[in-house]
DNA sequence: CAGACATATAGCTGGTTGGCAATATATAGG
DNA sequence: CCTATATATTGCCAACCAGCTATATGTCTG
């Protein structure tokens, strides 16, 4: 099996190509000349990602220009949704869209208008 | 050193642990009863999460109740926050609160091995 | 075709890690 | 003090992993 997202995640230079491709497509060798590191080392966190469903792939000659598959992410933020409620009290207009479950202690601050 | 949060939560029996903690404290044997796994392997757990700073404990006797301390998830959804509006176009009102860059243009998928 | 260029794969390796059993530490009670 | 209970620490091991170098695959150009 590939890994979860959690464990693709947990390298920091997964991490940085996904940043790297928020504003767009990127090659390969872009990519390497960004991170700090061999190009087989590069293909090789591709291959994770792409096999997690982070990026997809689309080739144009000798070049493969990598982009951002976020769809996964939002497994993330569903796992994370529920203890958002512990420190964005301030934001708690972000409850209203994002939050669905459970009882717990709600310790609000009072909200406004 | 102590992992970063990424690294703690790669492990999915630690984040079982933060899940079980999330309506209140939990005794270390009710951890052991709830994971399938060695007391020795939960508390090993225990001290990973209480390095990261993701849970605290309080003694009582022999007892030790852990609860979350789910300050560095925030650091979690912070380098969520821009990747939300990829999935999120219905709630961009989320936008307003998360987001500040530019955009991209979606492309056609294309995967072979 | 040859050679250059871009990327992927294979093979190796040192370091990390999750699991367990054994043992240590701490506290409560008789 | 002795024992039971609850948890932590230690020591060990097999598995995994990220990085590298070397090599393979594929494509464009002349």
């Amino acid at each position: 099996m590939t890994g979860t997202t959690f464990e693709v995640l947990a390298e920091p230079n997964r991490r940085r190509i996904l940043d790297l491709l928020r504003p767009g497509e990127r090659s390969v060798g872009d990519l390497v000349r960004q991170l700090k590191m061999s190009q087989p080392g590069v293909s090789k966190h591709l291959r994770i990602l792409r096999e997690a469903g982070l990026v997809h792939v689309r080739r144009d000659a000798q070049r493969r220009w990598y982009a951002l598959s976020p769809e996964p992410l939002a497994e993330l933020d569903e796992w994370l949704a529920p203890y958002r409620r512990f420190w964005t009290d301030r934001l708690d207009a972000l409850e209203r869209y994002l939050d669905e479950n459970d009882r717990n202690t709600p310790e609000t601050k009072e909200d406004e208008r």
